[in-house]
RNA sequence: GGAGAGAUGCCCGAGUGGCUAAAGGGGGCGGACUGUAAAUCCGCUGGCGUGCGCCUACGUUGGUUCGAAUCCAACUCUCUCCA
């Protein structure tokens, strides 16, 4: 990217971080910043209950301008999750059911309050759903305002639905109209709430210059696109999708002291790139950790975990969740913020075998997986190998009334029976 | 509407009558080594009781056969080309 001397302090720290990947027009852009106040928008797609940090970025964008005095909205597509986003997608999503949908969107909804302020009138963040207005279209209406004005070969040229073809996996109408639904949405958000500006991740830069000229064509305005670089970590996966499932932010998913470990255990090479990414931390200051070798890195983590972590689940909880850590893994004590769940005490009274008692706990998926993990010598029960997979665990097992389940070196449980 | 190709376990991908719970790879989990990292190496990777089994599984439903992921029929869906 060219480098435009930056004026105003949202671009130029969003610039600093690495935040940005792509803009439309950053001269005009910067302008537009440094006169005054200005509006911009991302939009989430609603397709679990939680965001995770996969959306991280983003969310730091959004944090970022509320910070420097420009006004965020958050988008939840809850009308374009019924169309589905094709964009370097191999295949269509399946559709989700209305009561799917909406849970999905009170859970994205919570995700988004655990980053954002949308009460203070001061900074005038707000939360809207375009469900509000895409639910309502009319289909001959909307192909005469907006249709008329894309070009099919101009749509079938973008690189994110080219791939999907040469791919020969076909791409129903359906999903072809996600980018008009999209861009109507910048349109609609521009003459709601004077939205100039839409970001997002460098994915969406197909659907965001699509709304631009849409706006440009219709209203006669110019409006921006900004996009931010596609994280992967310093081994070329994409950062917290696992076939174990995301790292979801609503602690509801994923318990605080599990959100914390991801950080933890970011790869050396990517510690000062996520700290500029997903701390408030002074660049510089990440820099200088970032650059930290050896062991002595793993100090750089620890403040990654602890800040990525307050920034999503509050200060409190963050220090709570590195204490915890700190003792599971530096004196090796069971401490009682682990992850906790509670159990019958029927089933310890009358002793149950080891391996029942990791698949109740639900620290494996299975007896057979419990087995297993007794077998290759992953179990522990408090602190302790289990050798023996039908070994009768009961009450005399307990250590300050609970029990402290290990499935390998970090996930911990403790059980505590319930009367 | 016509012609052709295809649908396999979390994913990719072999397998064309029994030796197939199904090669190989990826991913995941566990172990070793370390620094709660990466790389590397080793083991495991459908469910239930367990070392002898039972159940479920190769798009769906039927059929042929002692026996089918493998053969036949119909159906569903996807892709390619044609109209």
């Amino acid at each position: 990217m060219a480098e435009h001397a930056l004026k105003s302090p949202f671009l130029r720290e969003a610039e600093a971080r690495g935040y940005i990947f792509q803009c439309t027009d950053l001269a005009s852009l910067d302008a537009a910043m440094c006169a005054g106040p200005v509006t911009g928008y991302i939009g989430f797609d609603p397709t679990a209950d939680s965001l995770h940090v996969g959306n991280a970025l983003a969310i730091m964008m959004l944090r970022l301008m509320q910070r420097h005095g420009h006004r965020p909205i958050a988008l939840m597509g809850g009308g374009t999750a019924k169309i589905g986003d094709p964009s370097f997608r191999d295949e269509a999503r399946a559709l989700m059911s209305p009561e799917r949908l909406a849970a999905n969107l009170v859970g994205i909804e919570s995700s988004l309050r655990q980053f954002l302020d949308f009460e203070s009138s001061n900074s005038g963040a707000m939360l809207v759903n375009n469900a509000d207005w895409l639910d309502r279209l009319s289909y001959i209406e909307l192909l005469q305002d907006v249709g008329v004005h894309f070009s099919i070969s101009r749509m079938l040229s973008f690189e994110s639905v080219k791939q999907r073809l040469e791919r020969e996996q076909g791409l129903t109408f359906l999903e072809f109209n996600y980018s008009i639904l999209q861009s109507y949405d910048f349109r609609e958000l521009n003459r709601r709430h004077g939205a100039v500006l839409q970001m997002g991740g460098s994915d969406q830069w197909g659907n965001i210059v699509a709304g631009i000229d849409l706006v440009r064509r219709t209203d006669a305005r110019q409006v921006f696109g900004l996009t931010t670089p596609l994280v992967t970590t310093s081994s070329g996966a994409k950062m917290g999708k696992s076939a174990k499932g995301a790292t979801w932010v609503n602690a509801a998913k994923l318990p605080v002291f599990e959100y914390w470990q991801f950080w933890r255990n970011t790869e050396d090479d990517d510690v000062g790139r996520f700290l500029r990414f997903f701390t408030d931390l002074p660049v510089e200051e990440c820099t200088r950790l970032g650059a930290l070798q050896g062991a002595e890195i793993n100090e750089a983590k620890k403040i990654l975990a602890t800040e990525a972590t307050a920034i999503c689940h509050g200060r409190e909880a963050a220090e709570a969740a590195a204490e915890t850590a700190r003792q599971a893994f530096e004196t090796g004590t069971l401490t009682a913020d682990l992850p906790s769940r509670e159990i019958p005490a029927a089933l310890l009274n009358e002793g149950i075998p080891a391996f029942r008692l990791f698949a109740e706990a639900g620290l494996v998926a299975s007896n057979g997986e419990a087995r297993r993990l007794i077998r290759g010598g992953g179990a522990r029960l408090n602190d302790r190998p289990i050798s023996d997979e039908n070994r009768l665990i009961g009450t005399g097992d307990l250590v300050e009334g609970a029990l402290k389940l290990s499935s390998g070196k970090k996930h911990h449980l403790l059980l505590r029976p319930r009367t």
